[in-house]
DNA sequence: CTGTTAGCGCATTCAT
DNA sequence: ATGAATGCGCTAACAG
């Protein structure tokens, strides 16, 4: 079962030659006399050979790793965003290696003195504390001294005091779209359902939606936002909490594309449907956006382009090249079925 | 900015120690003196020093690291038993190292070569060639020679010649239960929609549907199984070609919860409800099912037992301990309301 | 309790 | 074109 593991001493030797010269021709430093090779190429097939990746890295002095602490990747944002990153470091030579924080400050602490440990050369950071309003200095500081030995790219986050290389989506942008389509189709009546105080994006989603609504002289009826989390659970309680009004809005723009399928489906519950009563939007744009019923028009995070833009930064950062200190990735409008013209009663 | 990378010999010097006591206080595999103990946790604190892990695991000749071979993490039954297994791996020790293969064979092989390469002490092996009902041979003798060095275990999974450690759900008890249930509910014709030939579950899957059918004396028509895929499309596609079969089941079981999405809006795009007029249950029972209108009745994996027992399993190995060669995990039905009584015409 | 020495497996000068 | 020697950072004997 086990066979001992082989090495370059062990190829060297049947192969006459020295370690140096099977290094050199794994690695391809230097010219090898055609026959030797070939002797040295035979041995590493007949072993099955591979170097050790430890070894080597510990050599360099470079692991070509890069770490991802992430809030959760059972999520599909982040899942299809990691995807799209991964594959795309991998083209540039890079390994991944993921760590699901669970939005838990402590296990990002721990995560990032394991990733140090094992020797990552960066780390893309998402969600958890560089989505906190008010930065804990604590959690910055740890932060820093991180980047004090490699480079770190945050996503679609920030922390204050922390003078952090950043890429991320265009929110604000995001909700505008939102609005405008709304307000083209008629609506007067928008409320604006889920996310959490103290969270950037949707303090941020919050302030711009009211500038919005501002701008479109609409009034902004505070009863109508309501906060409550990011799942589809969280939408179905904002939902049931609107529909209990006396006063409703006729259109509702979610934080998520989650709390818009939260919310579609208490608007259902309730008797009523989407777009016909309301018309609900979301935000993400996540595989299944486009399935549920009946298909939720929102707005698209350009993972791809996030995700590559985001290792690129960081590839950059690693390789000692000059990288954008911050980077804004537009999003675009998707247009599907749970939104239609306003029609007065 | 870059503060050179400190070293045990570093704190050693400053402490006026060698370098194996600052090792000895790091592990804490030999007693210190207090006080020297002390002024070596204090350089260590001051500097915010971490041992290298790769030279860690080169002495250790462990990584405490584990490979995942896996078809997408963005498709929910992966990223939910990936997130469980990684946890309990943790808890355990080790740390994951994640490789989404897209089912390609070739990225499958190229991630293999990169794990051992990484020194990984054990790998999960889920999807692609393990699904294969015919093993390609080459792929099999590369999984040997892998298996030759570390620990693999697949799960839901196997290869014909390869004799693997192997955890995997009950999946013809799972199809039994989903029979049964229909028929309790008085239906007796029954269709089977997605999956695909040549993929073990599938098959298997098809096969006991067969010989469920027979002993509740239910014709199988072949008409009403049809094959597609695993995704909503495929769904949605095998729905169409069902639905416009002149004679059409009352009820029919997918392939897995998306295929029962997909089914579901195509049933709805013909003007006819779930389960009004269609009993449709899935299989994985993924986060979605639930909030998926109507609430979708179906088979849950029991996605903690399953990972966790793969991780046991593996660690066990590595560990040389006594591991089960075969682990069959149970399944549970989820009733929700995508199914119902069947009431003759 | 602590220091010295010798690897772990590989890449890289510096010679030859 | 190739070999010998050295170091990457850490742990594990083996002394003392």
């Amino acid at each position: 079962m086990k066979k001992d593991h082989v090495t370059i001493y062990d190829i060297a030797k049947e192969a006459n030659v020295s370690p140096a010269t099977v290094s050199r021709v794994l690695t391809g430093s230097a010219k090898v006399r055609p026959d030797t090779m070939n002797r040295i190429m035979a041995l590493i097939e007949k072993y099955n050979f591979r170097p050790n990746g430890l070894a080597r890295s510990l050599t360099y002095k470079k692991s070509k790793m890069i770490g991802f602490i992430l809030p959760d990747i059972n999520h599909p944002f982040f899942s299809t965003l990691v995807l799209k990153s991964e594959a795309h470091a991998l083209k540039r030579g890079y390994t991944s290696f993921l760590c699901n924080s669970m939005n838990n400050s402590e296990m990002e602490s721990q995560y990032l003195h394991n990733l140090l440990e094992k020797q990552v050369d960066g780390i893309i950071f998402l969600g958890g504390r560089i989505n906190a309003v008010k930065t804990n200095p604590e959690y910055a500081e740890e932060l820093k001294q991180v980047m004090d030995r490699i480079p770190v790219v945050f996503v679609n986050g920030q922390m204050s005091g922390v003078d952090a290389y950043a890429v991320h989506t265009d929110e604000a942008y995001g909700v505008n779209q939102l609005v405008q389509l709304l307000v083209n189709h008629g609506h007067s009546k928008i409320g604006f359902l889920g996310g959490l105080s103290g969270i950037t994006s949707t303090e941020m989603k919050w302030t711009t939606f009211k500038e919005a609504l501002n701008d479109h002289n609409i009034e902004v009826r505070e009863e109508w936002m309501i906060e409550s989390g990011f799942n589809i659970e969280s939408g179905e309680e904002a939902a049931a909490q609107l529909l209990s009004l006396k006063e409703k809005p006729s259109s509702i723009i979610c934080v998520n594309d989650f709390v818009a399928m939260g919310t579609i489906n208490m608007i259902n519950k309730f008797g009523l449907s989407v777009p016909h009563d309301f018309s609900v939007v979301g935000f993400d744009d996540i595989y299944l956006a486009q399935y549920f019923p009946p298909g939720i028009t929102t707005i698209s995070q350009n993972y791809k382009q996030l995700g590559q833009t985001a290792i690129d930064v960081l590839i950059n950062l690693i390789e000692g090249k000059e990288a954008q200190k911050e980077t804004i990735i537009p999003t675009s409008l998707v247009i599907r079925n749970s939104c239609k013209q306003f029609i007065p009663k």
